[in-house]
DNA sequence: TATATTTGCAACCGATTGGCTTCATAAGCA
DNA sequence: TGCTTATGAAGCCAATCGGTTGCAAATATA
């Protein structure tokens, strides 16, 4: 089972509870609230964001509390970086060209 | 069909196809020639990420020649802008709480 | 013109995905 | 001690995915 930060990503329910959990910690219940599937069905997306660590659970009594594990984000941040460079050279090139257009 | 640039990266080969020819153009053929894969499996990826606009072509003769889109790659960026303003404030309030400890 | 090369597309197939229902467990509450 | 609430796990199912083979079209070459 392939379980990486990229497929985690991919759903756009997942992408919803990234950023819904990224300023507070919430419960799947409350998670689920804003969705228009089952509980059962966020359950299972809070696993696969948690097997791939970009998610961690606070047990507080009968209550699981899942917040983000926001250094996670930064390994998509990493890969993209490969990119950055190009289109900065790209944005440079143009910019000389406007220049010299002058 | 879902077709957005995060399904679009989540497969492991459409990524490594990214890199390969973000600093050059390549045809299909040479493409499929870094993959344990046949080339029909190579175009199949090419289709997807041209569908999502990562990937441009460029006809030349019978031969047909894929490069990226880096503009496209900053929907990402985008998106993991949101992020990263969360992240750099625990820095800094890590940081904060380093100096007061000082 | 006949042949080889480059490519995309359609059809098929097994594996995976995301949602659902059902059930078991554990914690709080009357 | 029952009853309710919060949660995860298992099993099912239709849809999608990634790969394969086979074929057709277009371009280059002899």
């Amino acid at each position: 089972m392939r379980r990486d930060i990229f497929q985690a990503i991919a759903d756009p329910t997942r992408r919803a509870i990234i950023i819904l959990i990224a300023s507070q910690a919430m419960t799947p219940n409350a998670i689920a609230d804003n969705f228009h599937t089952t509980r059962q069905s966020v359950s299972k997306h809070l696993r696969i964001l948690t097997e791939c660590e970009l998610v961690k659970q606070e047990q507080q009594g009968r209550e699981i509390y899942y917040s983000l594990q926001v250094e996670k984000m930064k390994e998509i941040d990493k890969w993209l970086a490969q990119f950055r460079k190009i289109w900065e050279t790209r944005f440079n090139q143009l910019d000389k060209l406007l220049s010299n257009n002058r």
